[in-house]
DNA sequence: ATGGTCGGCTACCGA
């Protein structure tokens, strides 16, 4: 069982890669983050044709999550709970039938929080995560697989970033940030990419400004995050970096892990 | 070196 998430950047002008990937990739659940529509814009058709059942949580313009997967979903929900004020489209959980038992996946982008001197901006990235932590709490007592995957926006330690010191005035990598990310680790998860490896070099973002790629100028912030049961069929989990090196990329690549 | 590049959408915002 693979399971991979993506920030795509814009489902829209990432529709040729995305079927590419499938197509090279096969995961059997693909986590996407920032298709930056809304649930009627996002090529369903193209995706259903590869095999794939397709489920949203759009939003115009900005942010928006999905859940591409070869299983059928037994069960969907939109939004992290906790704040009936908040409308923007972050998160989306779906429910799979596998002969392990059930599988519970999230795809998740976190706020990004800059700058860190704004409360809309900074405030609401915590309380995100604050509401994140509480749900997890919850999630955690039905002792399923659970794998909470997507961009988090979180920077962990200096080794995930190539230039750490870049960082330290921005909300991915403030002490606050790094401790509500371990906070949430501590309920009891493992990280995928972690777990396989602590020798650093292992990005999954380079910015499209100021020659970052080339330069392997790059941080991990995209996380697959496994419950207890999820960790216990765990086998193994990579970086598919090649994909940055693509027509017309995402600043992002796919992280993956795979269960048994 | 205080710049630089994208996507979405039409005057800028978000990253």
């Amino acid at each position: 069982m693979k399971i991979a998430t993506w920030n795509i950047n814009g489902v829209k002008a990432r529709i040729d890669n995305l079927v590419h990937w499938l197509n090279d990739s096969q995961p059997d659940i693909a986590c996407l983050q920032e298709i930056k529509t809304v649930d009627e814009g996002f090529p369903r058709a193209e995706i259903e044709a590869l095999g794939y059942h397709v489920e949203t949580h759009g939003q115009k313009g900005f942010n928006g999550v999905a859940i591409l997967s070869k299983l059928r979903f037994d069960e969907v929900n939109r939004g992290l709970p906790g704040d009936d004020e908040d409308e923007q489209a972050r998160f989306i959980e779906g429910v799979f039938s596998t002969p392990h038992g059930a599988l519970r996946v999230v795809s998740l982008y976190l706020p990004n929080g800059n700058p860190i001197t704004e409360d809309r901006k900074y405030g609401y990235k915590l309380r995100w995560m604050d509401r994140l932590h509480r749900w997890a709490q919850e999630r955690l007592e039905l002792e399923e697989a659970l794998i909470l995957a997507g961009d988090y926006n979180v920077i962990p330690q200096p080794i995930d970033a190539r230039r750490p010191e870049d960082w330290v005035n921005d909300a991915l990598f403030q002490p606050e940030t790094r401790g509500a990310l371990r906070k949430l680790e501590y309920l009891g998860f493992t990280e995928a990419i972690r777990a396989v490896t602590d020798a650093g070099d292992t990005f999954t973002f380079w910015d499209y400004q100021a020659g970052a790629w080339q330069k392997n100028n790059g941080i991990r912030i995209d996380h697959l995050l496994m419950s207890p049961e999820a960790a216990n069929r765990f086998e193994a989990a990579s970086i598919e970096k090649h994909v940055r090196a693509w027509e017309k990329p995402s600043d992002h690549v796919p992280a993956v892990a795979i269960l048994q």
